[in-house]
DNA sequence: AAATTCTCCTGAAGGC
DNA sequence: TGCCTTCAGGAGAATT
């Protein structure tokens, strides 16, 4: 389930395709969360990569022609082989260049491969994003003001990437813990102090799981094949029933907007008012 | 405008 | 063994 520093961990993996051209793509399943616009991508063969980036969870590969934009959904994994190996089920795409290839595979077809001619800021599911995580654009500051007047629980709201980008299930689950508030306290009664410890616990535990290579539950793998270790530091996420690591409370599992979240009932606690 | 629900898809796991 | 149900999850789209 790539999130963030699932994402950057493939992108930092993709690096050495820099200044390579495109020299074929094949096309064996175009039917993703959108038709992959075979014609559109037609037009990057022969074409160099002259920058491959991240912004949100999309891979943003660019080239002098346009960009193309990856997202891994829940399932996705993109590949590098020098050789590549004998097709299996769900491998969609395959990008082939001088000497290497990247394959894009996808059981569960959530993913998404586009191309963009424009700056890639313009296009309909970049434009309206939030502040990336990790830069100073998102502060307590400007989490608190953007909380204001808002009813829908917390970890919702830092689940929108319109508030900001590339925080999904388990490292909201995560930074709430580190941060002991309550994942459905009312996005508007958080203070200044809470939205700092918040902003704060959320750069900290991407940053960690960055540095691990990811979070690995089921299918995640980096672009070489590896797993990510920053499953064994996983604090709360999927511990629902076992002790709290810092109070020993057995930690709860609670649906909150449709989403599994598990949290320990005596850290993070709702404000007396709001039970 | 904001909040909620629905939807895409497959594989794994659990129940009978 | 096998079939059915449930769950997991990113995020846009549709609905309330």
């Amino acid at each position: 389930m790539p999130e963030l520093p699932e994402v950057e961990t493939v992108c930092q993996g993709l690096q050495c395709l820099t200044n390579k051209r495109f020299k074929k793509i094949i096309v064996r399943q175009p039917s993703l969360r959108w038709p992959i616009p075979k014609t559109a991508l037609s037009k990057l063969i022969g074409q160099p990569i002259q920058q491959i980036t991240r912004r949100a969870k999309y891979l943003l590969i660019k080239t002098p022609h346009g960009t193309l934009i990856i997202h891994l959904g829940m399932s996705g994994v993109l590949r590098l082989h020098k050789t590549l190996p004998e097709t299996k089920k769900h491998d969609h795409v395959d990008f082939i260049f001088n000497g290497i290839a990247l394959r894009y595979t996808d059981p569960r077809r959530f993913g998404a491969i586009l191309f963009h001619a424009e700056n890639s800021d313009s296009h309909f599911l970049l434009k309206g994003l939030g502040p990336e995580p990790l830069t100073d654009d998102f502060n307590p500051v400007y989490l608190f003001n953007q909380s204001r007047n808002k009813k829908v629980a917390i970890k919702n709201f830092i689940m929108d990437s319109h508030v900001v980008s590339g925080v999904g299930n388990i490292y909201a689950a995560e930074a709430l813990f580190l941060a002991k508030i309550h994942p459905a306290q009312p996005t508007g009664t958080i203070d200044l102090t809470a939205a700092k410890q918040l902003c704060q616990s959320i750069k900290r535990i991407l940053r960690q799981a960055i540095k691990a290579g990811g979070t690995t539950l089921k299918d995640f793998q980096a672009s070489d094949g590896r797993p990510g270790y920053f499953t064994q530091n996983l604090l709360c996420y999927g511990r629902d029933g076992l002790p709290c690591q810092r109070c020993q409370t057995i930690l709860l599992k609670a649906i909150i907007g449709q989403r599994a979240s598990v949290f320990c009932p005596q850290c993070q606690r709702l404000a007396d008012s709001l039970i």
